[in-house]
RNA sequence: GCGCCAUUAGCUCAAUUGGCAGAGCAGCUGACUCUUAAUCAGCGGGUUCGGGGUUCGAGUCCCUGAUGGCGCACCA
């Protein structure tokens, strides 16, 4: 036998017939075969629940310390906790949720046979099915009563301490089991499906239409970044995994999809830190005959209708207990406003390159000198002296030109873009852009990017042939927003990239 | 990519100046019919991240590699 090649590495030394392993492995292995050989199934097909453990609590959770009835449950659930007193064991079941149940296994009810194989057989993290009478023990803790019970799958690794946190390495490495013990680890699942469903059905009540367009691409445009390189065999060509769904989403609007949206995934061939994964998941929407503020509303609505049905409230609280709110109308600011407001002099779309380094030189700052523009420059000036302070949300509008090619010209304003960015608590959530749609502005923006790309600039956007013939067939006037939606976890969380994705990437260990 | 810090039992963590590798939980054996992180008695469990070096002696010091965290750089 051998195992598939990108099978993930195993959290430690484990060969399952090595006779080094650890005690605790071992032992979990012997007993396994112990109850085969008796004849029990260590894995059955199914146990005969007939509640869950959350229904035996909402229907039976009033009753006083003491008190018994004659309904009769089977349930199921891992073992998080077992407690033996001789002729009595208590066990406590928890579901996936997190719910807790616990049974009781009296000498008096199950037999001495049966209850001296549960105590030998059965260990923590067990899944184990329970059947009796539901009531209250003395002490007031709703119980199974159990007349009978089955091990429903037997768990052959040792459950973590769960009173103390797993270390940030184990829970992203091993989410399985962060999620058995940690509860803010399943709260986080249930919290991006909510903010997720939120999000599509606010797409769906505003009349959009949600498609997906292709991850595999022959050319990976629309966004300034790297990235990730595979072959097709069957063609014999290199692809790109997508580095966003702009340029397909744009077709879709020239061909009639004219409200549009997608929730998916890219991939970024970059850094990885705490605000960026290699690949993350997004939502880009266009809207025919909008513009950036049509996409301002739509997003500043999108957010906060996301935290009222995920959290209940546009009041997020973060870990450290700050609280700050994403309610009521966002603040806006222009970046070249605010850039010249803290700089205390006037910056323009005329301001030279050589004025604005001498600016980066005053204040300290390791300004890239290869390939530079008035557009980077400008915006590398703003982060540091803005962007990294914006905490409450917060509209920036009107870019340099430069840095935004799928962007449309200011209406007013010679040398802008009507682009903005939305900062939350010192990063970027989402973006937005009246749309560029004329074909021909379009392809001098995409030849003016490989001009950068031919001076050394390896993120300038890629020039999409097939883009701009759509574009040629004329795309109505737009509006589009993208959103971060593991950045949008982040902001209703305070957490790291890294927590608000179940799985995220994580290198191998050898 | 650069710098700093970390990596020790299944899990979470200690270990003084370089001098016999420890605790809690978990595990094993036994006791206990109302516990709830049960309690009590006893017993096991280690490639101290890998490789090299210094030393009479290394978890500890040096070099090197791996992984993680933080900061910086990069990155919408």
């Amino acid at each position: 036998m051998t195992s598939p090649a990108n099978a993930p590495q195993s959290p430690d030394v484990d060969a399952p017939e090595a006779d080094d392993l650890p005690e605790q492995l071992r032992i979990r292995r012997e007993k396994r075969e112990r109850l085969l050989a008796k004849g029990v199934e260590a894995y059955p097909v199914g146990v005969p629940v007939t509640h869950t453990i959350a229904q035996v609590r909402g229907a039976y959770g009033h009753l006083e310390a003491g008190q018994e009835t004659d309904d009769v449950a089977g349930v199921a659930g891992r073992v998080v906790f077992l407690r033996n007193t001789g002729k009595l064991c208590f066990v406590t079941l928890q579901d996936g949720e997190g719910n807790r149940l616990q049974a009781m296994l009296s000498l008096a009810e199950v037999g001495e046979e049966s209850l001296a194989e549960f105590k030998s057989d059965v260990d923590l993290g067990d899944h184990l099915f329970v059947h009796g009478r539901i009531g209250s023990s003395r002490r007031g803790e709703l119980s199974v009563f159990a007349d009978s019970w089955q091990i429903a799958a037997k768990s052959l690794r040792p459950l973590p301490v769960l009173h103390k946190g797993l270390s940030e390495e184990s829970r992203v490495r091993q989410r399985y089991v962060d999620l058995i013990a940690r509860p803010e680890a399943r709260d986080m699942v249930r919290l991006r499906a909510n903010v997720v469903r939120s999000l599509r059905e606010n797409f769906h009540r505003r009349g959009y239409l949600e498609v997906e367009t292709p991850m595999l691409q022959t050319v990976a445009s629309g966004a300034a970044a790297r990235p990730f390189q595979t072959h097709m065999n069957a063609y014999d060509i290199e692809l790109f995994l997508r580095i966003a769904p702009e340029l397909f989403l744009k077709r879709a609007v020239v061909g009639g999809v004219e409200r549009v949206f997608e929730i998916n995934r890219n991939f970024r061939n970059e850094g990885a830190d705490s605000t960026h994964s290699p690949e993350f998941a997004m939502v880009e929407a266009y809207e025919a005959y909008g513009d950036y503020d049509t996409m301002a509303a739509l997003t500043q609505d999108l957010v906060q209708t996301a935290a009222q049905d995920a959290l209940g409230t546009t009041l997020v609280t973060l870990p450290d207990g700050e609280e700050y709110d994403l309610g009521g109308e966002w603040a806006q600011l222009t970046m070249y406003g605010s850039l010249s407001e803290s700089l205390g002099e006037e910056i323009t779309p005329q301001t030279s390159v050589e004025h604005l380094l001498a600016i980066g030189d005053r204040l300290g700052l390791e300004l890239e000198r290869k390939a530079v523009s008035h557009g980077k420059l400008v915006e590398e000036l703003w982060e540091h002296q803005v962007g990294d302070h914006l905490y409450a949300p917060t509209f920036v509008r009107d870019f340099p030109v430069e840095t935004s090619p799928l962007t449309r010209d200011h209406r007013s304003i010679a040398g802008q873009v009507e682009k903005w960015d939305l900062y939350v608590r010192g990063f970027e959530l989402g973006t937005a852009y009246s749309e560029l749609v004329d074909p021909v502005i379009q392809r001098q923006r995409f030849e003016a990017q490989a001009l950068l790309a031919a001076a050394g600039d390896d993120e300038a956007m890629r020039l999409d042939e097939d883009f701009l013939t759509a574009m040629e067939y004329a795309m109505p006037p737009a509006g589009g927003m993208g959103m971060g939606i593991d950045r949008l976890l982040m902001a209703l969380t305070g957490l790291g990239v890294r927590e608000t994705i179940l799985f995220p990437l994580v290198k191998p260990q050898a």
